[in-house]
DNA sequence: CTGAAAGCGCTTACAG
DNA sequence: CTGAAAGCGCTTACAG
């Protein structure tokens, strides 16, 4: 009965009496058409449209275009964890930002099945991929392959996390520039009159364990100060405290996910070290798996909102075509003041 | 050079000598075709298909089969606020659950720029809204026309929260059962002994405050008690705690944003009554506006988890053509046990 | 200025 | 069993 199908290009030029291709240029011809439609033509397109109540197909629109204005977004993990934790959102909010103003919609890679605890983009996700004009792609558990693929099949993706490709197929990226960072952490201390100030970290191999390692290495060299680099796997909190005294260090730097600031502080109070009086306290940006740390901590934080903001936008202009764009876009840590580092005792 | 543009089925179907339809037929056929196709073409479509890298262009299928396997997300306000409330994180929570067991894709309609505080749906968003088979939406600051809409135009969607349609057009929703909930909690005070129960919320006329009430209502009378409603608008907490003690209440159920619970807990004691002892406050779902209640408080909580997962449910069984659907799907609110009812003393 | 036509990449009857 | 053809709704040269 009511259930009429949508109106169409061919309805409304039958309705306006000219032809399809006339309606497709009034109502989604590129602003500086080769071809002009005489005003009269035009208005009853319009008011045809109007009275048949058309909107333009996207999807055909999209496939003729080539175009979609839709924006992917895969993350390795799923987007909305059940445990409540909420790692994503804050690139969320900025891609949200900059979508509104760029005018393109966020397609949520949500038909990926999770394989094991990630999701596999190629497999799975490969041909859903491609409804959207391109990808950001967030996550800790990113294939290499994967986005070795995406590179090669030129797929227009943008990378938030520093990582690093090869020479030809470099991979587009925002990061947080944490080796700047973790650099001026040091250069605070030292301001403040710590002469031994020490790295606690995941010695691992991520990416952006290393830069912050690197920043700590830099800085404290300029100085002429002794690095103290701790691997936080091995020890325990009580241990590490002992380790920190016996190197006689009156700061810590902490970058690691195995011990949290307060079981550090907690460790230090225990063996009668008073923080930030005995002992300084640093944090190296919010930990990806519990990204909540409370502003009393002192450090500094990793400017999510602005690279979701910033992904997206570089993501749009690779859209576009946009060639010479730099690769790698380091975005600077806020620096947070916090109650837990002071001058030295 | 390296700029190959995606292989299409022509592609393959010239690698494996045979016709493009064929090619079809063995990589995206139905299941149960009227047609088959001999094992030794069949095997060399998929090699080639393998060999060339081949994806078929979903967008190109969804064109045809008049399906993306896309489904929108419609949110009033921004879905990721930069001011960091978090109000529809649950509900995406549990659509993402549902979106990957019934693999499709979640498509927020970002695109759409805030006019005022909201956005609009049917001027701006009206046809990317197409590009998904069917959309949920979400928010308080719904527009009855737009939605009026898309039931006219027959567009699958499906309201979270409860909406009251015409009986022409009814609109699809999951809520919460407010009433049931509401009278749990009126049920829960009388077997403590309770029978002074005051009722204070928003008497405006939203339809969740007005199902609470109703629960209330029904509740109270069935115990032949005398109901006491307050407009939370009308008194500041500690006048509402004046009320409250003039009319002998020794229990109330809270059903507003104007007033926190921790607010009226203050006036209580600043008014020398102690909760619970002399004054049981229960709480009647976290509000839109501030989600985050602690769980101390007794009263319930919205299952909205569980909403935004029967909410794209039931989307997909609408878009699939599902007839004879109910329009309204209520969910229980979970009880929370909390500290701050207790027995009348 | 306007229409007929080709084509985007696919699916699905319909002939051979 | 396989291919040629039509068509999904659009855009964009290309003729009149």
């Amino acid at each position: 009965m009511n259930q009429r199908r949508r109106p169409t290009q061919s309805d409304v030029a039958k309705a306006a009496r000219v032809s399809q291709a006339t309606v497709s240029l009034v109502l989604s011809g590129s602003p500086h058409p080769r071809t002009r439609v005489s005003d009269e033509s035009r208005q009853r397109v319009l008011d045809a449209a109007e009275q048949l109540g058309y909107a333009p197909n996207a999807l055909a629109q999209g496939m003729v275009r080539g175009r979609s204005r839709v924006m992917g977004v895969f993350t390795y993990e799923p987007v909305f964890p059940r445990d409540g934790s909420n790692f994503y959102h804050p690139f969320l909010v900025g891609m949200e930002a900059a979508a509104e103003q760029i005018a393109v919609d966020l397609l949520l890679f949500t038909s990926a099945p999770l394989v094991g605890k990630r999701r596999r983009l190629v497999d799975t996700g490969w041909n859903r991929v491609q409804i959207a004009d391109g990808c950001v792609l967030i996550g800790r558990l990113g294939d290499a392959d994967e986005v070795a693929t995406l590179s090669e099949q030129r797929y227009p993706f943008v990378h938030i996390g520093r990582r690093e490709g090869s020479q030809q197929l470099p991979i587009p990226h925002v990061g947080a520039d944490y080796v700047a960072a973790t650099a001026a952490v040091v250069e605070r201390l030292h301001g403040l009159g710590h002469r031994r100030i020490a790295f606690l970290g995941d010695l691992g191999g991520a990416v952006s364990a290393l830069d912050r390692l690197n920043g700590y290495r830099t800085a404290i060299e300029r100085h002429g100060m002794r690095p103290i680099m701790l691997d936080a796997a091995a020890f325990s909190p009580g241990e590490t405290i002992e380790v920190l005294t016996t190197n006689g260090a009156t700061a810590v730097l902490l970058s690691t996910v195995t011990i949290s600031p307060q079981e550090l502080a907690d460790a230090a109070t225990h063996a009668g070290r008073t923080v930030p009086t005995d002992l300084s306290i640093a944090v190296l940006g919010e930990s990806e798996v519990s990204p909540a740390i409370d502003r009393r901590w002192s450090g500094f934080t990793i400017p999510r909102v602005e690279m979701g903001e910033a992904a997206l936008r570089l993501l749009d202009q690779i859209v576009r075509g946009d060639t010479d764009l730099p690769h790698e876009q380091l975005l600077p840590c806020a620096t947070v003041p916090g109650t837990t580092v002071a001058t030295v005792s």
